[in-house]
RNA sequence: GCACAGGUGGGUGAGUGGUUAAAGCCAGCAGACUGUAAAUCUGCCCCUCCUCGGAGGUACGAAGGUUCGAAUCCUUCCCUGUGCACCA
Protein backbone atom coordinates (compact mmCIF):
# COMPACT_ATOMS: atom_id res chain seq x y z
CA UNK A 1 0.00 0.00 0.00
CA UNK A 2 1.70 3.70 -1.08
CA UNK A 3 1.90 6.04 1.33
CA UNK A 4 1.34 9.81 0.68
CA UNK A 5 2.06 13.42 1.72
CA UNK A 6 -0.10 15.34 3.62
CA UNK A 7 -3.30 16.12 1.30
CA UNK A 8 -1.77 20.03 1.91
CA UNK A 9 1.27 19.52 1.16
CA UNK A 10 0.33 17.17 -1.99
CA UNK A 11 -2.47 20.52 -3.03
CA UNK A 12 0.35 22.92 -3.02
CA UNK A 13 2.44 20.71 -5.20
CA UNK A 14 -0.11 20.37 -7.52
CA UNK A 15 -1.34 23.76 -8.02
CA UNK A 16 2.02 25.05 -8.84
CA UNK A 17 1.92 25.77 -12.52
CA UNK A 18 -1.29 24.93 -12.89
CA UNK A 19 -3.55 27.40 -14.74
CA UNK A 20 -7.03 26.33 -13.06
CA UNK A 21 -8.48 23.27 -11.17
CA UNK A 22 -12.31 22.28 -11.25
CA UNK A 23 -12.78 22.50 -8.59
CA UNK A 24 -10.35 22.35 -6.06
CA UNK A 25 -12.54 21.38 -3.42
CA UNK A 26 -13.59 17.85 -5.13
CA UNK A 27 -9.53 17.44 -5.42
CA UNK A 28 -8.65 18.26 -2.00
CA UNK A 29 -12.19 15.50 -1.25
CA UNK A 30 -10.58 13.23 -3.56
CA UNK A 31 -6.33 12.83 -1.84
CA UNK A 32 -8.54 13.25 1.53
CA UNK A 33 -9.62 9.93 0.36
CA UNK A 34 -6.74 8.38 -1.28
CA UNK A 35 -4.62 8.92 1.57
CA UNK A 36 -7.20 7.38 3.95
CA UNK A 37 -7.56 4.44 1.68
CA UNK A 38 -4.01 4.17 0.61
CA UNK A 39 -5.13 4.02 -3.06
CA UNK A 40 -4.01 6.31 -5.48
CA UNK A 41 -5.79 8.46 -8.12
CA UNK A 42 -6.59 8.07 -11.50
CA UNK A 43 -4.61 10.75 -13.30
CA UNK A 44 -5.74 10.44 -16.92
CA UNK A 45 -4.32 12.51 -19.77
CA UNK A 46 -5.44 12.47 -23.40
CA UNK A 47 -3.01 12.08 -26.39
CA UNK A 48 -3.62 12.70 -29.83
CA UNK A 49 -1.85 10.70 -32.31
CA UNK A 50 -0.90 13.17 -34.35
CA UNK A 51 1.65 14.84 -34.00
CA UNK A 52 4.62 12.67 -32.97
CA UNK A 53 7.15 15.16 -32.05
CA UNK A 54 7.33 16.48 -28.76
CA UNK A 55 7.56 19.97 -28.26
CA UNK A 56 8.54 22.55 -25.35
CA UNK A 57 4.88 23.08 -25.04
CA UNK A 58 3.57 19.49 -24.58
CA UNK A 59 6.19 19.24 -21.90
CA UNK A 60 4.39 22.15 -19.39
CA UNK A 61 1.67 19.09 -19.11
CA UNK A 62 3.46 16.33 -19.24
CA UNK A 63 5.93 17.99 -16.08
CA UNK A 64 2.47 18.45 -14.25
CA UNK A 65 1.85 14.48 -14.59
CA UNK A 66 5.39 13.99 -13.54
CA UNK A 67 4.38 15.66 -10.44
CA UNK A 68 1.19 13.71 -9.77
CA UNK A 69 3.39 10.72 -10.43
CA UNK A 70 5.86 11.56 -7.80
CA UNK A 71 3.07 11.68 -5.12
CA UNK A 72 2.40 8.57 -5.58
CA UNK A 73 -0.92 8.56 -8.25
CA UNK A 74 -1.51 6.31 -11.25
CA UNK A 75 -0.59 8.30 -13.98
CA UNK A 76 -3.13 7.04 -17.42
CA UNK A 77 -1.43 7.89 -20.92
CA UNK A 78 -3.91 7.36 -23.28
CA UNK A 79 -3.48 7.58 -26.67
CA UNK A 80 -6.58 8.56 -28.63
CA UNK A 81 -6.05 6.23 -31.40
CA UNK A 82 -9.47 6.16 -32.43
CA UNK A 83 -10.33 9.95 -31.33
CA UNK A 84 -7.76 10.59 -33.71
CA UNK A 85 -9.73 9.32 -36.67
CA UNK A 86 -11.92 11.74 -35.72
CA UNK A 87 -9.49 14.61 -35.12
CA UNK A 88 -9.85 17.10 -32.48
CA UNK A 89 -11.18 20.72 -34.20
CA UNK A 90 -9.85 22.40 -31.40
CA UNK A 91 -8.07 25.35 -32.99
CA UNK A 92 -8.32 24.98 -36.11
CA UNK A 93 -10.56 26.30 -38.98
CA UNK A 94 -10.60 23.39 -41.18
CA UNK A 95 -11.83 19.68 -40.30
CA UNK A 96 -8.35 17.42 -40.13
CA UNK A 97 -8.01 14.31 -42.44
CA UNK A 98 -8.12 11.45 -40.81
CA UNK A 99 -5.27 9.19 -40.19
CA UNK A 100 -4.28 5.41 -41.06
CA UNK A 101 -4.50 2.94 -38.67
CA UNK A 102 -0.65 2.31 -39.31
CA UNK A 103 0.06 6.20 -38.87
CA UNK A 104 -1.48 6.24 -35.85
CA UNK A 105 0.40 3.02 -34.28
CA UNK A 106 3.95 4.67 -35.43
CA UNK A 107 3.28 7.94 -34.13
CA UNK A 108 1.87 6.33 -30.96
CA UNK A 109 5.19 4.52 -30.57
CA UNK A 110 7.20 7.64 -31.40
CA UNK A 111 5.27 9.55 -28.68
CA UNK A 112 5.79 7.08 -26.18
CA UNK A 113 9.42 7.51 -26.69
CA UNK A 114 9.75 10.81 -25.87
CA UNK A 115 7.13 11.15 -23.24
CA UNK A 116 8.83 8.50 -21.20
CA UNK A 117 11.68 11.14 -20.86
CA UNK A 118 9.86 13.03 -18.01
CA UNK A 119 7.70 10.07 -17.19
CA UNK A 120 8.31 6.94 -15.44
CA UNK A 121 7.39 4.43 -17.76
CA UNK A 122 6.97 1.98 -14.79
CA UNK A 123 4.50 4.17 -12.91
CA UNK A 124 2.57 4.79 -15.91
CA UNK A 125 -0.43 2.96 -17.56
CA UNK A 126 -0.50 2.92 -21.36
CA UNK A 127 -4.08 3.03 -22.64
CA UNK A 128 -5.49 3.03 -25.83
CA UNK A 129 -9.27 4.13 -26.74
CA UNK A 130 -9.73 2.35 -29.37
CA UNK A 131 -9.61 -0.49 -26.93
CA UNK A 132 -13.48 0.61 -25.68
CA UNK A 133 -14.57 2.40 -28.64
CA UNK A 134 -13.99 -0.48 -31.46
CA UNK A 135 -16.50 -2.51 -29.02
CA UNK A 136 -19.01 0.26 -29.10
CA UNK A 137 -22.48 -0.38 -31.24
CA UNK A 138 -24.31 2.17 -32.91
CA UNK A 139 -26.62 1.97 -30.08
CA UNK A 140 -24.08 2.62 -27.29
CA UNK A 141 -23.37 5.54 -30.21
CA UNK A 142 -27.05 6.82 -29.65
CA UNK A 143 -27.06 6.74 -26.15
CA UNK A 144 -23.80 8.67 -25.71
CA UNK A 145 -24.96 11.45 -27.56
CA UNK A 146 -28.26 11.37 -26.35
CA UNK A 147 -26.69 12.88 -22.71
CA UNK A 148 -25.52 15.58 -24.27
CA UNK A 149 -27.58 18.85 -26.09
CA UNK A 150 -26.70 20.66 -29.17
CA UNK A 151 -26.84 23.99 -26.98
CA UNK A 152 -23.99 22.48 -24.42
CA UNK A 153 -22.03 21.52 -27.16
CA UNK A 154 -22.48 25.50 -28.66
CA UNK A 155 -20.64 26.83 -25.43
CA UNK A 156 -17.58 25.77 -26.42
CA UNK A 157 -15.80 28.37 -27.92
CA UNK A 158 -14.47 27.18 -31.20
CA UNK A 159 -17.67 26.33 -31.80
CA UNK A 160 -19.30 28.97 -31.01
CA UNK A 161 -17.53 30.80 -32.99
CA UNK A 162 -17.71 28.99 -36.53
CA UNK A 163 -21.72 29.09 -35.94
CA UNK A 164 -21.63 32.34 -35.42
CA UNK A 165 -19.67 33.29 -38.71
CA UNK A 166 -21.21 30.94 -40.99
CA UNK A 167 -18.09 28.59 -40.88
CA UNK A 168 -18.57 24.92 -41.57
CA UNK A 169 -19.10 22.97 -38.40
CA UNK A 170 -18.73 19.10 -39.21
CA UNK A 171 -21.04 16.95 -37.28
CA UNK A 172 -18.52 14.21 -36.85
CA UNK A 173 -16.41 17.12 -34.80
CA UNK A 174 -19.15 17.30 -32.09
CA UNK A 175 -18.34 13.78 -31.24
CA UNK A 176 -15.00 14.57 -29.99
CA UNK A 177 -15.53 15.61 -26.88
CA UNK A 178 -18.14 12.77 -26.82
CA UNK A 179 -16.21 10.75 -27.07
CA UNK A 180 -12.84 12.57 -24.78
CA UNK A 181 -15.60 12.45 -21.85
CA UNK A 182 -16.66 9.23 -22.48
CA UNK A 183 -13.04 7.85 -22.26
CA UNK A 184 -13.21 9.38 -18.54
CA UNK A 185 -15.44 6.82 -17.90
CA UNK A 186 -14.19 4.06 -19.32
CA UNK A 187 -11.17 5.01 -17.36
CA UNK A 188 -12.89 6.02 -14.76
CA UNK A 189 -10.51 8.82 -14.25
CA UNK A 190 -10.01 11.14 -10.73
CA UNK A 191 -8.32 13.78 -12.50
CA UNK A 192 -8.42 14.66 -16.11
CA UNK A 193 -5.25 16.98 -17.36
CA UNK A 194 -5.16 19.11 -20.58
CA UNK A 195 -4.32 22.60 -21.91
CA UNK A 196 -6.24 25.48 -21.34
CA UNK A 197 -7.49 25.20 -24.74
CA UNK A 198 -9.02 21.45 -23.65
CA UNK A 199 -10.89 23.05 -20.80
CA UNK A 200 -14.44 22.42 -22.80
CA UNK A 201 -13.54 18.76 -23.44
CA UNK A 202 -11.93 18.19 -20.37
CA UNK A 203 -15.66 19.52 -18.62
CA UNK A 204 -17.44 17.14 -20.91
CA UNK A 205 -15.91 14.20 -19.24
CA UNK A 206 -17.37 15.54 -15.85
CA UNK A 207 -21.22 15.41 -17.11
CA UNK A 208 -20.66 11.85 -18.99
CA UNK A 209 -19.62 10.63 -15.92
CA UNK A 210 -22.20 12.20 -14.18
CA UNK A 211 -24.27 10.60 -16.70
CA UNK A 212 -22.69 7.20 -16.54
CA UNK A 213 -23.44 7.47 -12.91
CA UNK A 214 -19.82 8.21 -11.76
CA UNK A 215 -18.48 10.39 -9.91
CA UNK A 216 -17.34 13.57 -11.79
CA UNK A 217 -13.58 14.11 -12.23
CA UNK A 218 -11.35 16.81 -11.34
CA UNK A 219 -10.33 19.18 -14.29
CA UNK A 220 -6.84 20.57 -13.83
CA UNK A 221 -5.70 22.77 -17.35
CA UNK A 222 -2.25 23.87 -17.49
CA UNK A 223 -0.96 27.22 -19.23
CA UNK A 224 0.04 27.06 -22.93
CA UNK A 225 3.28 27.97 -23.84
CA UNK A 226 3.87 30.65 -26.15
CA UNK A 227 6.40 29.81 -29.41
CA UNK A 228 9.36 31.44 -29.90
CA UNK A 229 7.97 34.60 -30.83
CA UNK A 230 6.58 35.40 -27.88
CA UNK A 231 2.53 35.53 -29.19
CA UNK A 232 1.65 32.60 -30.40
CA UNK A 233 0.81 29.29 -28.68
CA UNK A 234 3.80 26.95 -29.10
CA UNK A 235 3.06 24.52 -32.62
CA UNK A 236 4.66 22.80 -35.17
CA UNK A 237 3.06 24.06 -37.61
CA UNK A 238 3.11 27.70 -36.64
CA UNK A 239 7.45 26.94 -36.69
CA UNK A 240 7.75 28.69 -33.52
CA UNK A 241 8.28 25.59 -31.00
CA UNK A 242 11.54 23.78 -29.51
CA UNK A 243 11.35 19.85 -30.19
CA UNK A 244 12.84 18.15 -27.62
CA UNK A 245 14.25 15.70 -30.03
CA UNK A 246 16.17 18.24 -31.73
CA UNK A 247 19.91 18.87 -31.60
CA UNK A 248 21.29 20.67 -28.14
CA UNK A 249 22.82 23.26 -30.14
CA UNK A 250 19.24 23.95 -32.02
CA UNK A 251 17.20 24.33 -28.55
CA UNK A 252 20.46 26.14 -26.70
CA UNK A 253 20.09 28.89 -29.78
CA UNK A 254 16.39 28.80 -29.87
CA UNK A 255 15.98 29.59 -25.92
CA UNK A 256 18.51 32.47 -26.50
CA UNK A 257 15.92 33.56 -29.12
CA UNK A 258 13.43 34.23 -26.99
CA UNK A 259 12.66 37.94 -25.53
CA UNK A 260 12.92 38.70 -21.84
CA UNK A 261 9.79 38.71 -20.79
CA UNK A 262 9.43 35.04 -22.12
CA UNK A 263 12.50 33.65 -20.56
CA UNK A 264 10.62 34.06 -17.22
CA UNK A 265 7.73 32.15 -18.36
CA UNK A 266 9.66 29.57 -19.49
CA UNK A 267 11.28 29.59 -15.89
CA UNK A 268 7.88 29.25 -14.54
CA UNK A 269 6.41 26.53 -16.86
CA UNK A 270 9.59 24.56 -18.07
CA UNK A 271 11.74 24.16 -14.78
CA UNK A 272 11.89 23.67 -11.36
CA UNK A 273 12.86 26.67 -10.45
CA UNK A 274 10.86 28.18 -7.60
CA UNK A 275 8.74 31.29 -7.87
CA UNK A 276 10.55 33.47 -5.41
CA UNK A 277 13.97 32.37 -6.67
CA UNK A 278 12.81 33.60 -10.32
CA UNK A 279 11.59 36.54 -8.47
CA UNK A 280 15.20 37.17 -7.20
CA UNK A 281 16.73 36.62 -10.95
CA UNK A 282 14.45 38.98 -12.45
CA UNK A 283 16.06 41.64 -10.00
CA UNK A 284 19.88 40.43 -10.06
CA UNK A 285 20.83 38.94 -12.88
CA UNK A 286 21.63 39.96 -15.76
CA UNK A 287 19.43 38.95 -18.61
CA UNK A 288 21.61 37.29 -20.78
CA UNK A 289 22.90 35.31 -18.00
CA UNK A 290 19.72 34.01 -16.90
CA UNK A 291 18.76 33.28 -20.51
CA UNK A 292 22.04 30.84 -20.40
CA UNK A 293 21.05 29.62 -17.37
CA UNK A 294 17.90 28.52 -19.04
CA UNK A 295 18.91 27.33 -22.08
CA UNK A 296 21.39 25.02 -20.13
CA UNK A 297 18.60 23.84 -18.04
CA UNK A 298 16.58 23.09 -21.33
CA UNK A 299 18.96 21.11 -22.58
CA UNK A 300 20.40 19.42 -19.99
CA UNK A 301 16.81 17.98 -19.71
CA UNK A 302 16.61 15.94 -23.04
CA UNK A 303 19.92 15.77 -23.37
CA UNK A 304 22.43 15.67 -20.58
CA UNK A 305 24.85 18.34 -18.63
CA UNK A 306 27.82 17.06 -20.04
CA UNK A 307 26.28 18.29 -23.75
CA UNK A 308 24.78 21.24 -22.10
CA UNK A 309 27.91 22.29 -21.33
CA UNK A 310 29.89 21.65 -24.40
CA UNK A 311 26.34 23.27 -26.28
CA UNK A 312 26.93 26.81 -24.19
CA UNK A 313 30.39 26.81 -25.63
CA UNK A 314 29.52 26.32 -29.51
CA UNK A 315 26.62 28.34 -28.92
CA UNK A 316 29.31 30.84 -27.59
CA UNK A 317 31.65 30.19 -30.46
CA UNK A 318 29.21 30.28 -33.22
CA UNK A 319 27.25 33.76 -32.41
CA UNK A 320 29.56 35.38 -29.72
CA UNK A 321 32.57 35.19 -31.61
CA UNK A 322 31.63 34.21 -35.33
CA UNK A 323 33.43 31.01 -35.86
CA UNK A 324 32.11 27.81 -36.70
CA UNK A 325 31.45 25.32 -34.10
CA UNK A 326 32.11 21.83 -33.51
CA UNK A 327 28.74 20.14 -33.47
CA UNK A 328 27.52 21.67 -36.74
CA UNK A 329 25.69 19.79 -38.92
CA UNK A 330 27.28 18.51 -41.95
CA UNK A 331 25.36 17.84 -44.98
CA UNK A 332 26.66 15.80 -47.85
CA UNK A 333 26.30 17.06 -51.44
CA UNK A 334 27.68 15.97 -54.45
CA UNK A 335 29.55 18.06 -57.09
CA UNK A 336 27.01 17.16 -60.10
CA UNK A 337 24.25 18.55 -58.75
CA UNK A 338 26.11 21.49 -58.36
CA UNK A 339 28.46 21.93 -61.23
CA UNK A 340 29.29 24.97 -62.79
CA UNK A 341 32.54 24.29 -64.37
CA UNK A 342 35.21 22.48 -63.43
CA UNK A 343 35.76 24.27 -60.69
CA UNK A 344 33.06 26.49 -60.19
CA UNK A 345 29.74 25.81 -58.39
CA UNK A 346 26.77 27.25 -58.15
CA UNK A 347 26.23 28.65 -54.71
CA UNK A 348 22.60 28.84 -54.94
CA UNK A 349 21.67 25.64 -56.07
CA UNK A 350 24.24 24.43 -52.98
CA UNK A 351 22.19 26.78 -50.92
CA UNK A 352 18.79 24.53 -51.44
CA UNK A 353 20.52 21.44 -51.13
CA UNK A 354 22.01 22.31 -47.84
CA UNK A 355 18.11 23.47 -46.48
CA UNK A 356 19.30 27.17 -46.45
CA UNK A 357 16.29 28.07 -49.18
CA UNK A 358 13.47 26.79 -50.44
CA UNK A 359 14.21 26.78 -53.82
CA UNK A 360 16.81 28.53 -55.79
CA UNK A 361 14.96 31.72 -56.78
CA UNK A 362 15.22 32.34 -52.85
CA UNK A 363 18.43 30.83 -52.92
CA UNK A 364 19.07 33.89 -55.15
CA UNK A 365 17.50 36.32 -53.02
CA UNK A 366 19.42 36.07 -49.97
CA UNK A 367 22.54 36.06 -51.63
CA UNK A 368 21.53 39.44 -53.31
CA UNK A 369 21.09 40.82 -49.34
CA UNK A 370 24.53 39.45 -48.39
CA UNK A 371 23.13 37.49 -45.95
CA UNK A 372 25.74 34.62 -47.15
CA UNK A 373 28.84 33.97 -45.69
CA UNK A 374 31.16 31.19 -46.91
CA UNK A 375 34.14 31.39 -44.12
CA UNK A 376 34.52 34.51 -42.84
CA UNK A 377 33.87 36.47 -45.90
CA UNK A 378 30.33 37.95 -47.49
CA UNK A 379 29.61 35.75 -50.71
CA UNK A 380 27.07 37.74 -53.31
CA UNK A 381 27.77 35.95 -56.15
CA UNK A 382 26.26 32.71 -57.22
CA UNK A 383 29.14 30.73 -58.86
CA UNK A 384 32.36 30.51 -56.65
CA UNK A 385 35.83 28.77 -57.46
CA UNK A 386 36.41 25.91 -55.00
CA UNK A 387 39.92 23.90 -55.10
CA UNK A 388 39.58 20.50 -54.98
CA UNK A 389 37.49 17.77 -54.21
CA UNK A 390 35.98 16.54 -51.74
CA UNK A 391 35.94 19.52 -49.83
CA UNK A 392 33.90 20.96 -46.50
CA UNK A 393 32.61 24.66 -46.96
CA UNK A 394 31.51 25.91 -43.50
CA UNK A 395 28.30 27.92 -45.08
CA UNK A 396 26.41 31.18 -42.74
CA UNK A 397 23.52 32.20 -43.35
CA UNK A 398 22.00 34.67 -41.23
CA UNK A 399 21.97 32.87 -37.75
CA UNK A 400 22.00 29.60 -39.11
CA UNK A 401 25.94 27.66 -39.54
CA UNK A 402 26.02 24.21 -41.76
CA UNK A 403 29.04 22.89 -43.30
CA UNK A 404 28.84 21.57 -47.07
CA UNK A 405 30.97 18.67 -47.65
CA UNK A 406 30.87 18.23 -51.35
CA UNK A 407 31.49 14.65 -52.94
CA UNK A 408 33.18 14.55 -56.42
C1' G B 1 -34.23 20.85 -54.64
C1' C B 2 -35.08 26.32 -55.03
C1' A B 3 -33.31 31.34 -53.70
C1' C B 4 -29.46 34.41 -51.96
C1' A B 5 -24.27 35.42 -50.37
C1' G B 6 -19.38 33.82 -50.94
C1' G B 7 -14.49 30.96 -52.81
C1' U B 8 -7.91 35.83 -54.30
C1' G B 9 -0.72 34.50 -52.52
C1' G B 10 1.38 31.10 -45.52
C1' G B 11 -2.89 34.05 -42.99
C1' U B 12 -6.08 38.32 -43.37
C1' G B 13 -8.00 41.24 -47.14
C1' A B 14 -8.12 45.09 -51.49
C1' G B 15 -8.87 44.77 -56.50
C1' U B 16 -14.97 44.26 -60.67
C1' G B 17 -11.80 44.50 -68.45
C1' G B 18 -5.70 47.04 -69.63
C1' U B 19 1.99 49.06 -66.23
C1' U B 20 -1.76 43.70 -61.99
C1' A B 21 3.11 38.56 -59.86
C1' A B 22 -1.88 41.09 -58.03
C1' A B 23 -2.61 47.10 -52.69
C1' G B 24 -2.47 47.29 -47.30
C1' C B 25 -1.77 44.51 -42.87
C1' C B 26 0.13 40.07 -40.14
C1' A B 27 3.51 36.19 -40.13
C1' G B 28 8.32 34.75 -42.23
C1' C B 29 13.54 35.74 -44.09
C1' A B 30 17.77 39.00 -44.42
C1' G B 31 20.75 43.66 -43.41
C1' A B 32 21.89 47.74 -39.70
C1' C B 33 21.81 48.39 -34.31
C1' U B 34 22.29 44.78 -30.10
C1' G B 35 22.81 40.63 -25.46
C1' U B 36 21.25 35.81 -32.09
C1' A B 37 16.57 39.67 -26.55
C1' A B 38 13.10 43.75 -27.17
C1' A B 39 12.27 48.25 -29.87
C1' U B 40 13.49 50.80 -34.37
C1' C B 41 15.00 51.55 -39.52
C1' U B 42 15.85 49.14 -44.44
C1' G B 43 15.37 45.34 -48.10
C1' C B 44 13.13 40.69 -49.57
C1' C B 45 8.90 37.62 -49.51
C1' C B 46 5.42 32.14 -56.80
C1' C B 47 8.79 29.00 -59.76
C1' U B 48 12.51 27.76 -63.53
C1' C B 49 16.63 29.03 -66.71
C1' C B 50 21.04 31.46 -67.88
C1' U B 51 26.28 35.07 -70.09
C1' C B 52 23.29 38.10 -63.21
C1' G B 53 21.88 41.76 -67.20
C1' G B 54 17.73 39.57 -68.19
C1' A B 55 14.38 35.51 -70.36
C1' G B 56 10.38 32.34 -69.68
C1' G B 57 6.49 29.68 -67.04
C1' U B 58 2.64 29.20 -63.63
C1' A B 59 -1.26 31.74 -60.19
C1' C B 60 -6.95 34.68 -58.07
C1' G B 61 -12.23 27.20 -56.52
C1' A B 62 -12.34 23.97 -61.63
C1' A B 63 -13.22 23.63 -66.80
C1' G B 64 -14.76 26.03 -71.07
C1' G B 65 -16.13 30.73 -73.67
C1' U B 66 -16.32 36.28 -75.06
C1' U B 67 -12.16 39.85 -75.97
C1' C B 68 -6.39 42.62 -78.89
C1' G B 69 -6.45 41.91 -73.45
C1' A B 70 -9.94 38.56 -67.82
C1' A B 71 -8.91 37.70 -60.82
C1' U B 72 -12.52 41.00 -63.04
C1' C B 73 -17.84 39.58 -68.25
C1' C B 74 -20.69 34.78 -69.80
C1' U B 75 -21.69 29.26 -69.27
C1' U B 76 -21.30 24.75 -66.72
C1' C B 77 -19.42 22.25 -62.62
C1' C B 78 -17.27 21.83 -57.51
C1' C B 79 -17.11 23.71 -52.50
C1' U B 80 -18.97 26.77 -48.09
C1' G B 81 -22.72 29.43 -45.52
C1' U B 82 -27.75 31.34 -44.91
C1' G B 83 -33.08 31.13 -45.85
C1' C B 84 -37.34 28.10 -47.40
C1' A B 85 -39.15 23.05 -46.95
C1' C B 86 -44.94 22.04 -40.01
C1' C B 87 -48.89 25.65 -40.46
C1' A B 88 -49.90 25.84 -47.09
Amino acid sequence: MATFSPVDEQLAYIKKGSAEIVKESELRAKLEKSLASGKPLRVKAGFDPTAPDLHLGHTVLLRKLKHFQDLGHTVIFLIGDFTGMIGDPTGRSATRPPLSAEEIMRNAKTYMAQVFKILSQAKTETRFNSEWFDKMKSADWIRLTAKFTVSQMLEREDFHKRFQEEKPIALHELLYPLAQGYDSVALRADVELGGTDQKFNLLVGREMQRAYGQESQVVLTTPIIEGLDGVQKMSKSLGNAIGIQEPPLEVYGKVMSISDPMMWRYYELLTDVQLDEIEKMKRESHPMAAKKDLARRIVTDFHSANAATKTAEDWAKQFQEKETPSSVEKVQVSFDDIKWSASGVRLDRLLVKCGFADSVAAATRTLEQGAVRIGEKVERNPRIQIEQLPMELPIRVGKRVKIAVIQA
